[in-house]
DNA sequence: CCTCAACTATGAGATTTATCATACTTATAA
DNA sequence: TTATAAGTATGATAAATCTCATAGTTGAGG
């Protein structure tokens, strides 16, 4: 995690994002631009929070560590979008979950301490994340029909696409597995198919996309109703 | 749907529900109270919502109605909880869902039109809906876990549990398994099971609780996480 | 009274997915 | 260096679940 200061780019960001509109002050002097790289964490679970992050760029994903000590992959987030909104409300100093890139990412950041007593009286920050929470919960809720509604090669092309960089997929399987909750076994059986069916070509480490709009058709109808 | 303008039911209801701590302001001379009989509609979709409900006693199931006229159960609810208060955050006048009541329920209610300004510029009923959607949406994270992680038999278990009233269960089959995500004859297959094993009588138009014990026991690690 | 739609019910066979057993590879830590 | 754990991989078999076909029942409306 990098800081960025060039005010130019700041501001831009805080503009084309519609950051600014968050709140009923002006955030420009408090907020901070940082780059994550790939695979890096944004929050750590269990580690403090300092900052209120809204991405503004790139992919990233919401894992939970279990009791038991698995990972446990929750869901997937893209711009414009709060990270560490909840515990700001709960006013805990813990993040309980963890959010990782999967691409490189651009956040702005609003350091908490100084702030929280001020954002948790400001009715514009509020009613922005309480709206934010409204649409979070209107996409769970479609999300949870689609994930029974649709049959897991459909499901599996969807989470390929989103999750892949550069044209490769490189998730752990187990961790896969447990997100479509579908048995780790099968999970490769299907990966298995679509390599046979040409939608993946299988490379040391990880899939190589070799048929792209394939892909994007099988899982048309999920994106679909997700949006 | 009756109101009840017993001011000291009201009051009591009110202040044991927590209710007057949702705002800055002292809502008890705006407050009303309605029953609703069991399979009533507390909030019917696309009719006007007039009321932020509360509910303070009795349980209630939210459905959503799919663009090809099918019904969907999404949720059920316990006290305390908002209802409509999605619609109030993005100012929408019609309810995007309808919400039906199992059992008997009472409601608090403010009246939205008058209210509404004044709401959405209070801070701590802002926070307080925010808390109610962190942990609506902790709810649902790990709703959506355990319907991935727990087999049919479990689900439904607690599902009859919940949703039973004077110990039988009469759910329409359609419904209940496009909610547990399961096709109709595999549901029918279950049921058949649990009759087979003494959990629940066949009656004409519905099933009688047979081994209320057995039941809980089976749904008993599905309730457990949901907590 | 008749008809239509919605709900309930059951069987047979196919498909999807899980479980278990078993290896091989790789990274990490002692 | 050698264990040890985590990740990958594959086969065989069983269980869960779906699809399709088919019918009886019920309630609303003409």
């Amino acid at each position: 995690m990098q800081e960025i200061d060039t005010q130019d780019v700041i501001n831009n960001f805080i503009v084309t994002s519609g950051f600014n509109e968050q709140f009923s002050f002006d955030p420009r002097q408090d907020t901070k631009l940082f780059h994550i790289a790939a695979n890096d964490f944004i929050v750590k679970a269990g580690a403090p929070l300092t900052y209120l992050f809204y991405l503004v760029k790139g992919k990233a994903k919401l894992y939970d560590v279990l009791a038991n000590g698995k990972v446990s992959l929750i869901d997937f987030f893209t711009p414009p979008c709060f990270i560490g909104e909840m515990e700001l409300i709960e006013q805990r100093s813990a993040t309980a979950f963890s959010m990782q890139a999967i691409t490189d990412c651009w956040c702005l950041a609003l350091p908490i301490r100084p702030l929280q007593k001020k954002l948790l009286a400001d009715p514009v920050f509020l009613r922005q994340i309480c709206l934010y929470f409204v649409h979070k919960n209107y996409r769970t809720v479609k999300t949870a029909g689609n994930n029974a509604a649709f049959p897991v090669a459909q499901r599996l092309a969807s989470f390929i696409l989103l999750t892949a960089h550069d044209g490769l997929y490189s998730e752990k399987h187990v961790q896969v597995a447990e997100y479509l909750g579908i048995s780790y076994r099968h999970l490769l059986y299907v990966l298995a198919q679509f390599v046979k069916d040409g939608y993946l070509i299988k490379q040391q480490h990880h899939y190589k996309i070799a048929n792209s709009d394939g892909l994007t058709r099988l899982a048309h109808d999920v994106n679909e109703s997700t949006n």
